[in-house]
DNA sequence: AAATATAATGACCAAATCGTCACTGTTTTC
DNA sequence: GAAAACAGTGACGATTTGGTCATTATATTT
């Protein structure tokens, strides 16, 4: 347990030396993408195989081909490394499930409902395909504790279950859903079994057409909410 | 990442230093066994705080108030103790499931199957409420990397989803169930479920009663056989 | 092309961590 | 009670790690 060093709480990354140089075209911009490209390939790859805690900065900059020095110019610590590879995946991910609610909130009778989470699914699909190291590596985290560089990806994960939480209670004031239940324990139903889903097709461990699996999927959805559904 | 050091493959734990003295019920026993509690109680709770990694040796005997050599004697590593850790869960689940699958083998029908389920349900409930510490850090670790002091949770993980699934099997050749229908699929999203609201619920964030919990369960769970059941 | 601004580098330091061991304390045996 | 076996201790050396910084290399501006 290292102590963690006392860090001043900053802007976004990627970090800014002092401020970015004018050009935007130039060499100078490409140099700087590339390195912090290299960091972010070599730190995921590390990250997904050994834990983001086990990995230290030598073994990030050592396979990404990089000094020391330069990693710590882009960014303030693992922390901060961490932060960068999901917020584009989180940020698309919070859109898609403000898109869903805003929907959700016009939705009309069971069809309605069942179309609503439908489309969700396939926005987070189209998410999730196109970064699938990182959902391996939030599979495989997003349950440790909240401390170091960990953070970010627990802080993604509750803010996720709160937002479909958030739907759930939506869709019951506004469909048909009983009152003297918990809406809480469908929607983490739902959540285990995409995730653990999820965590097995990613490991190959599932030789199922993806489309089966989706299949299952929707089906476990559904469950959860004819259950709290008034005596379907 | 530390490289480990080479370690020769050792018999079980606690560790002999060369061979346990003769007299049992004598003082030095008693000193032992409280030695090896205080160091696996400060150990349980600092992995759930922080997680099996992040966790120094010099952290644990801080907190065990034991001496670094005192822990060495007792354990090669960490790893070692986790290993203690678990075995004996591992122990009660792995004869849990046992018992299940000679009772499923022995069912028949769709209302044996049930029960089977139920009365498995049952035992597992015994074992966690007994252990709920050492449920606590499974959750949180078993998805990680299979590397490390972590081994040993990653393993048991395994091995029971993998029972798991041959439970399953064994239904569907003894029950009804389907045969173009990956069966692991619904074992998958059974335990994810289970996993997901047992987190929830250790966390505090539900303020539903464990019945409930317990009746959204077994839900699920018979969704999850219905499903694989011809077109119920 | 010279001057300036920005970026990359890796040797270096302090702190942390592991695992060992010579020594002291305690229990058992004779 | 003396001797022998076992157990507990924490200082220590070796290694690893996070983070810095003077120096060198590269891009941009003049």
């Amino acid at each position: 347990m290292r102590k963690p060093p006392i860090t001043i709480e900053d802007s976004k990354v990627p970090r800014l030396p002092s401020e970015r140089p004018g050009p935007e075209g130039g060499k100078r911009d490409a140099n700087r993408r590339q390195q912090v490209a290299r960091i972010c390939e070599a730190a995921l790859e590390l990250f997904c195989a050994a834990g983001v805690e086990s990995v230290t900065i030598d073994d990030i900059v050592s396979k990404a081909g990089v000094a020391k020095g330069s990693f710590y110019r882009y960014f303030q610590g693992k922390e901060e490394l961490v932060d960068a590879l999901f917020s584009p995946v989180a940020d698309r991910m919070r859109e898609a499930l403000a898109t869903c609610e805003l929907d959700m909130k016009q939705a009309r009778g069971p069809s309605e409902l069942t179309r609503v989470y439908g489309s969700l699914g396939l926005a987070v699909a189209g998410i999730i395909a196109a970064n699938l190291g990182v959902l391996r590596l939030y599979l495989q985290e997003s349950r440790g504790p909240d401390l170091g560089s960990r953070k970010p990806i627990v802080a993604l994960s509750r803010d996720l279950e709160e937002t479909a939480f958030e739907l759930t209670r939506v869709a019951r004031e506004h469909g048909l859903l009983r009152t003297d239940y918990d809406y809480r324990l469908g929607t983490l139903v739902s959540i285990g079994a995409i995730e653990r889903l999820l965590a097995a097709y990613l490991a190959g461990e599932l030789f199922t057409e993806s489309t089966d699996i989706a299949g299952e999927l929707i089906r476990v959805i559904l469950d959860g909410i004819r259950a709290a559904t008034p005596q379907a």
